[in-house]
DNA sequence: TTTCGAGGTGTAAAAGTATGCATATCGTTA
DNA sequence: TAACGATATGCATACTTTTACACCTCGAAA
């Protein structure tokens, strides 16, 4: 899930996570329900997309309900019954939402790199004087 | 000690953690540990620096041997004994280390706020046609 | 109208993380 | 040389998060 961290000499690595939450802080979206999210609207199911990203059904699930009550407004059509159980896809709004925040994780691992960069080059120098 | 998060239209928020890790990937050195040895930096006391974090003394001295562990240097000389029971201050090689994550942090909060602000006008424009 | 398999839900167990507490260690200073 | 208080450490407890599992719901297609 994470990206893979960026190395130091002295074998250090950056690691970062985000996440988005709500007004009062109660409920949040993941990474890993972003992956879970790309993973559906490539699957077609909440059960096979919880599976590719070796996380238990039940969490996925609860972590959809999470992010639609804190969003108010639905991520996913799904669809029970049927001789195939059932399918599930992202509506439009979950599609804008994707397609946003992977820009956004994008830029981010860029901007990751410049930083640690730098912080490599200063891990470098000599010791603060005082 | 996250950073407050930023605000969408929907009332939807960025936060962010960043932390070190080393080559296995066993240990870490976590944000709270940077603020815990700024406070030791500026109170001379684990103890005391523990409180002011709202961290548990234990916790403290837990997270700083992970953190020398990993680093295989000292970060802080530690005093015990003496009429006072002792003190510790930080090594030149943590102020090194502060420093430079000081300046990574500022650099991601920077980043942060660029990133958001783009991901805010993406939610504003239409849904995705796909 | 029966069947099938994914969606949906409660709950107990497990795993991971932090706290609280007890207790030992150290060495300077009074 | 006795006392003091921070460092140092183990361990039981508590809290949080995730998993495991059981079981129900749904509805198109056979």
């Amino acid at each position: 899930m994470d990206k893979p961290p960026r190395q130091t000499k002295h074998d250090l690595f950056l690691n970062y996570k985000i996440w988005l939450s709500g007004l009062t802080g109660n409920g949040r979206i993941s990474d890993t329900t972003f992956s879970l999210l790309a993973k559906i609207k490539e699957l077609g199911s909440i059960k096979l997309a919880a599976q590719a990203c070796d996380i238990s059904y039940r969490k996925a699930w609860g972590d959809i309900e999470e992010a639609e009550k804190m969003l108010e407004y639905q991520l996913i059509d799904k669809q029970r019954g049927g001789k195939d159980g059932g399918h599930s896809q992202l509506t439009p709004a979950c599609n804008k939402l994707l397609e946003a925040y992977d820009a956004l994780h994008q830029k981010f691992d860029d901007s990751v790199e410049a930083a640690f960069e730098d912080f490599r080059k200063a891990m470098l120098q000599k010791p603060a004087s005082k």
